[in-house]
DNA sequence: TATTGTTATACTCTATAACTATA
DNA sequence: TATAGTTATAGAGTATAACAATA
């Protein structure tokens, strides 16, 4: 552990704070709102469907660090709103895909683009000065 | 909103990351366990405790953006652990401002210091970078 | 009458265990 | 027999509504 006073201490701990903002909490839900989803949970499996391959409803409980049977309640939520398909496999029988359907694609770019938009705190940086910020991040999650 | 492709945009989408990273996920959970404390609310809660002054609960609830009722729950169960007290304040009888304990500062401490502690990643930063990052991060927080 | 906090209650989120279908 | 998904159920977390005490 860096000692206290150590620069990255100071980062780190400034970053943690930022976790337990009201900001980001107000932020996540005007998401949740964009995407007219219950809740939460469901964005966040929203969100993970953003590659090209339909994952299976087992990779989506593994992304999401939860049970496979939350993860059966999150999909029939999200289908029921016309938001993603299961289709079967063609390869494995027992197993279902989870498609986005165009109005997922829109929704899920909805909540992208409001989770992404910076909040009115950011203003008190410069240009330059948000350009530093997002370098030096850009080297914490690569 | 900020343009998709503003630094200030490129800056808070990787901070977005940052914060739903499973790395700081797991930290918030050790946290809460180095604390002793029951679930993640709670721990926000005591965070709360922080300043000089002791708030009264439905400052607290207007912190934590929950219901009065729910901060009933969570001071009961902080003042079951001993780590809070509430007491009648002086000025308006209605009114319970909630007391950090010693037991509560050092609980609060030790969920501190390991919330603060910075993750491996961190070492990608020299010591320059991380002060400059320290300095602008600050500014979005203060 | 309006406000602070509590109690009683109900709803939402998430997990565990038992079950069905396919491999 | 083992694996993917579902159903039934239970538990924790959080909110709503009615209430008591004080202002």
């Amino acid at each position: 552990m860096a000692a206290p006073d150590a620069p990255a201490h100071d980062a780190w701990s400034t970053l943690a704070r930022l976790l337990f903002s009201d900001e980001l909490h107000d932020q996540v839900h005007r998401a949740v709102e964009a995407a007219g989803l219950p809740h939460p949970g469901a964005l966040k499996a929203l969100l993970h469907l953003e590659g090209p391959e339909a994952p299976s409803m087992r990779a989506i409980a593994e992304r999401l660090r939860c049970d496979a049977s939350y993860v059966t309640m999150l999909v029939d939520q999200l289908e029921g709103a016309g938001l993603v398909e299961r289709r079967v496999s063609p390869t494995d029988r027992r197993v279902k895909l989870v498609h986005l359907t165009p109005a997922g694609r829109q929704a899920r770019d909805r909540a992208s683009a409001e989770l992404n938009s910076p909040p009115a705190t950011m203003d008190r940086l410069t240009e330059r000065e948000a350009r530093t910020l997002a370098r030096l991040l850009g080297k914490l999650v690569s």
